[in-house]
DNA sequence: AAGCGGGTGCAACAAATGTTAATGCCTATC
DNA sequence: GATAGGCATTAACATTTGTTGCACCCGCTT
């Protein structure tokens, strides 16, 4: 059941089978949550985190006039809101944006993990400083990077995140996002995110039809999105 | 001398005695970076943590194209580089925006923190969850914001944050960036960052000249940025 | 079968943003 | 006190991106 997390954790260190013990004995229950729903809303004060078993997830912000801005996109085995649990507030929601199988980890038994068990602390604290170092390469994407070497880049990252955790299908994956909700990752009007991917067909790199992407051609898509995976820490090292 | 650490990590929870001593001892050396100067390299493995005592610093990434974007500016009591000690390698660099006045926390001794004090080790965790909410707060700014309403943003959250470490002056504070280097900050051309600031003088609501921003009217500006702080997570509770 | 709704795709025009270039004001330096 | 360089500011023009509106397709319901 935990298999996904177990890859995500386990890709930056090993995780021994005591520490699998330690995060399978923080869960508690587990819930569905249909597409559209919120898994999380701005504002509250949860008491566990919520660990993504299967499914799609954003984190988003919305405006006063409405402009809805997702900050980041959850795959199985991501905690969607483990800085909840020393940030208590959530300033933002999370959002199922497809079917989710989700799983609730207390907030007492992790904290329990950081007064017991140093190293498998250090590696929840990583996952954590991962979403943030996406984060920053979001940043750059929406300044300094041209709207289709920003979408390339998002292809590359979920091609490689999925991949992680055995998601992916050669080189396809199935993205369920409506160009609108791509809109409202990359920051742009409906109308213009329709270029942008038709941008990308027409050089040839990717397919993109009934929420599967396929990827034709790696090396050019690497080229256009300058795609250095550096910032995901993939290396299994002592952390 | 870690005054401005010890205000910056004792605005979430208090700060013991014995915490702020495990701090100090963790510090090695002291060094000081003239403007312009490179405090972490990108692609570096470093062995330490950079804390700013005084100074203004922050996180960039560079393309091909040599278009430079920053993700982040960072004040006194800021770790630069927190996440190094656990993400190994440096995948952006660090600049100092001012002269920087910096000490450099050993990574083996903040290990050892993460062995034996856990509520440290959660006060450090959390001062990096900070880090990556204000990185959402600026993707949300950076996709659905104005732009106007970008820098007043900015403005607002570089106030809240100086002020925390005490380095406001009434409603003024000084910002040692050109408009260049802040067109860096919001990814766009110098001459439309002239443009925003112009706008933002225009509606009368900053001051901003000699690297010295005065806001003259807080309520319109946070208005202007519908700036709410809870992302900093400026309330003190345990954590 | 007809009608409805959501999504994709596209065209025409409007607005925002980038580019290039010129001007003027400082300050450091010789 | 002359000069050069960095920076802020503005203008004119080019490009990108947003807006509005519509056509089409597909799955679903009546």
């Amino acid at each position: 059941m935990l298999e996904s997390l177990y890859l995500n954790l386990g890709q930056h260190d090993a995780l021994s089978d005591a520490e699998k013990a330690l995060l399978a004995g923080a869960m508690t229950f587990e819930r569905h949550f249909a597409t559209g729903q919120d898994i999380v809303a701005s504002g509250s004060r949860p008491t566990y985190s919520t660990l993504i078993l299967d499914g799609l997830a954003a984190r988003y912000k919305v405006l006063e006039n409405g402009g809805r801005q997702f900050t980041s996109l959850q795959v199985p085995g991501d905690f969607v809101d483990l800085h909840a649990f020393l940030l208590k507030t959530m300033d933002h929601g999370i959002v199922a944006l497809s079917p989710c199988h989700v799983m609730f980890a207390d907030h007492a038994r992790l904290r329990a993990i950081t007064e017991q068990a140093p190293h498998l602390t250090r590696l929840l604290w990583l996952d954590t400083l991962v979403d943030g170092a996406i984060h920053r390469e979001w940043i750059v994407a929406m300044g300094r990077r041209s709207k289709t070497s920003h979408l390339a880049h998002l292809v590359c990252e979920l091609f490689v995140r999925l991949q992680v955790v055995q998601r992916t299908n050669g080189m396809s994956f199935h993205l369920p996002l409506s160009q609108a909700e791509m809109a409202d990752v990359l920051g742009l009007s409906v109308v213009h995110m329709n270029r942008v991917i038709g941008a990308l067909r027409k050089v040839g790199v990717v397919s993109w039809a009934n929420h599967t992407v396929t990827i034709l051609d790696w090396h050019k898509l690497r080229e256009i999105a300058e795609f250095d995976p550096t910032y995901l820490s993939m290396t299994r090292e002592p952390r």
